[in-house]
RNA sequence: UGGGGCGUGGCCAAGUGGUAAGGCACCAGUUUUUGGUACUGGCAUUCGGGGGUUCGAAUCCCUCCGCCCCAG
């Protein structure tokens, strides 16, 4: 008896490739359609129903079972709700590393069990092994930064067989098996939402906010932004200020509504060598104290050798435009250990 | 009012007789399952207004307007 595993599709290439790899490998397969996000807003049509038809062709060209989940209701509340809050603190928050942790992980896992399945799989370009979660194959496309809140146990029941392979070997396999997704863009953006600016998404979430001053070095004000929500640290473009050399956004202070910004790259502000973490998760074991190990500060970004002290997190050599409420994930070797969320 | 300086695209800024550098911003695209970064391309028929000299001016002359500084 072929063990159940449903496999959630997006409708593009990666996870298409997932159920047809499993399959190939002598799974029951189902494939699941997760709806997550379906509201089109001014600027930006929702391709739900695109995706969703990909998935679903996909699966009748594989021949395996298809189904729609309906999360819309959960992801409001565990991820956009999030997002929009942690914005609306000053922070720069994840929301895909939210995603994985609360919908695909845990709400999609459930959901699945429930419904009779022993395993999940998703797309992802990461590798599980034990109950630990393993850098993808492909150093370009490694996508374990996003599922470092991922527990084991979730790991346990899960398969990303993509992670086995290179990007462009899962074009290739696609192409191969005639894949109607082969072919397909990849997507980007916030994951289940699309490609909406994430200015827009929130002006549609919150409305337009209070103008307030940009602020330089010296504290002389340069300009006026249109809401400090809207922007990050580390960010350059967007403020509409020029004259001579570019800006980045070094502080916020939502108190005063002011943006601080700076025209030099080497302006200390921007710069962090020591970063406390808090929410820390760690997959299954804690780091060890006085060990070296690799962290990664954002999605596809280099791996800096650091050391972990309780929660703080010491790199070797100071990092630019790290933003509070972004993920800092921690390696030792191709393990990936866990992480926590930079403050 | 007298003396000096300045006014080049949204901003900074080259260019002092030969037919508008460059940077920032902005826009478009590339990269990217978060934000951001980075990369590539686009972006003044025109140099505060008007007149004149010249084959030819942002560059010389006249005049008007505006700003700044020093005088007072």
């Amino acid at each position: 008896m072929s063990q159940k595993v449903y496999v959630g599709m997006s409708g593009g290439v990666d996870s298409s490739v997932t159920a047809a790899l499993l399959k190939q490998q002598g799974f029951d397969v189902t494939g699941v359609y997760m709806k997550n996000w379906s509201e089109d807003f001014p600027g930006f049509i929702c391709p739900w129903q695109e995706d969703y038809l990909d998935a679903k062709r996909v699966a009748v060209e594989l021949g395996i079972t298809f189904k729609l989940f309906d999360f819309e209701k959960q992801y409001r509340h565990k991820v956009v709700n999030y997002m929009v809050s942690e914005y609306q603190a000053g922070r720069t928050p994840n929301p895909d590393v939210m995603c994985n942790q609360e919908v695909k992980f845990k709400l999609f896992l459930d959901t699945s069990i429930e419904d009779g399945a022993e395993l999940i799989a998703t797309g992802h370009y990461a590798r599980i092994n034990d109950g630990q979660l393993l850098t993808g194959l492909d150093p370009s496309k490694d996508q374990s930064y996003f599922l470092y809140r991922v527990t084991a146990e979730a790991l346990r029941k899960s398969l990303m067989p993509i992670g086995e392979y290179h990007k462009s070997q899962v074009r290739v396999i696609a192409k191969k098996l005639k894949l109607y997704t082969a072919d397909k863009k990849d997507s980007q953006g916030i994951c289940f939402v699309g490609k909406v600016g994430i200015k827009e998404f929130l002006l549609n979430e919150l409305g337009p906010q209070t103008a307030g001053p940009i602020l330089d070095q010296e504290g002389k004000e340069i300009g006026q932004h249109d809401g400090a929500i809207f922007y990050t640290i580390g960010q350059r473009h967007g403020l509409q200020v020029g004259g001579g050399l570019p800006y980045y956004v070094t502080h916020k202070n939502i108190k005063n509504n002011s943006v601080s910004v700076t025209t030099n790259l080497d302006d200390p502000e921007l710069w962090h060598k020591e970063i406390s973490l808090r929410d820390i998760h760690w997959i299954n074991v804690s780091p060890q104290k006085n060990k070296s190990y690799l962290a990664r500060l954002r999605y596809r970004g280099p791996l800096v050798p650091c050391s972990i002290n309780k929660n703080k997190l010491i790199l070797n050599d100071e990092q630019r435009g790290l933003a509070a409420g972004q993920s800092a994930v921690i390696y030792d070797g191709e393990i990936c250990l866990g992480g926590g969320i930079m403050s």
